[in-house]
DNA sequence: CGAATATTTGAGGGGGGTCAAATCAAGTGG
DNA sequence: CCACTTGATTTGACCCCCCTCAAATATTCG
């Protein structure tokens, strides 16, 4: 049981669609649970019957060949959802990229409660709609884009996904932190960790960004970047 | 208006969730249209409010760059659903790869129908769960396989979905028609037609397929093909 | 049969992969 | 605070897979 009235996410997740009846009983099937960086919540192939909300930090979904190689085929921030409703089975692995917290229910109560509140549903099939669209544009990136154009362009949305999280403090314009390290960006982008890096390395001797640090990112010329990004 | 009770995909579509009563009042605001083959029903960023179920034939949605490169992000049979709803302009061009017949409606009216009829809504978050799990897999094809995997892979999935669409006499096991051209391929696999070319005849080399004629293929030898499909 | 289009085949080069080593960053214990 | 360890990132050298450009061949259609 969990209490929703306090949720950091309460408005944006799918749950916004719900008065406060429905929530209290949407609430009843849930459970917070903490997720630690690294650890993984669903494997590919699992039948683990489980869907969840995000409420803090950020994973990935990858899917994987049965020789080792991997690719991250979504993020998932704050407010999204995880997991497979109606279906058997994971069709792919969650795993945390950072520390993160998850409310998570099990899939055929969640389920049916979808299937008797058609907001939450339509709610759901717009994030789903949403994330289509992204991973099809994804599919343009990966199979059609030169090395540069594709660090340009995760550096673009990424920027466009995190700007905002900043400390407080007035941070540069263009500047954000990524939440993960070059071998990730690698699996995001479809490249290697070596690509990835002198790809940045070279962006940054051409001025258009700043690296000050392994995981920040300052993009100095933002229409250069979207020239880059193809 | 359109009858749907001679409907040939009423059973398949996402129509099936619909009752007499409700599928005639569906049926009048759709209307049945032929597209030729080449002819493009929908064109990316275009704000035309327009979505559809497709009744016969095989259309492709395209992702394409400025300059030119064309990504082919997702292929649609009978029964399947195009356009998209709930949003404000098609996310890619959706061009008919053989003459087709869809049945189409203005989305708004669409969306608005969808809204009061939870069923149809559900069957269309489960067929967008679905296609979502298609291109995600997808993007793993294009971010990490090679080309001769990814000929393997895309061979055993028609294989799949066109299988049994034989001209009634017994055609020999893994027989199937491809419905588009070496181009096609290439830009479904985020390969050149050089390449794709290349290994289908490697292939029929090692003799693991034939290519009886230029959209036939017989796969003979299908374990091979799945270990090669990594 | 001839023209137009699609596919195959060939030759060559480059972008990105692979392997290896150097450098950097972050702890950890003394 | 510093030496040392550990893991991440960068850099370098090399080469292979796939792309590019070009030409030959096959297929379709008027």
């Amino acid at each position: 049981m969990t209490d929703c009235s306090t949720c950091v996410v309460r408005n944006r997740a799918i749950c916004a669609s719900l008065d406060a009846t429905e929530i209290r009983a949407l609430g009843k099937m849930g459970r917070k649970q903490k997720v630690r960086q690294g650890q993984t919540l669903l494997w590919e192939g699992d039948g683990a019957p489980v869907v969840a909300n995000v409420l803090t930090g950020v994973l990935k979904l990858v899917v994987s060949t049965a020789d080792g190689r991997e690719q991250i085929v979504g993020i998932v921030f704050p407010s999204d959802f995880i997991g497979r409703p109606f279906g058997k089975e994971s069709p792919y692995t969650v795993t945390a990229m950072t520390d993160a917290e998850v409310c998570i229910f099990n899939r055929n109560n969640f389920d049916e409660f979808a299937s008797s509140h058609p907001d939450l549903q339509q709610k759901l099939l717009r994030r789903t709609l949403d994330e289509l669209d992204r991973a099809r544009h994804w599919m343009m990136l990966l199979g059609r884009k030169s090395a540069s154009e594709k660090v340009a362009s995760f550096l673009l949305e990424m920027s466009e996904r995190l700007s905002g999280q900043g400390c407080g403090a007035t941070m540069p314009q263009g500047w954000f932190e990524l939440p993960f390290g070059r071998q990730q960006i690698a699996d995001i982008l479809g490249l290697t960790i070596e690509t990835t890096s002198r790809q940045l390395t070279k962006m940054r001797g051409e001025g258009v960004l700043d690296l000050p640090s392994r995981r920040e990112i300052v993009i100095n010329d933002r229409a250069a970047m979207e020239t880059m990004a193809g």
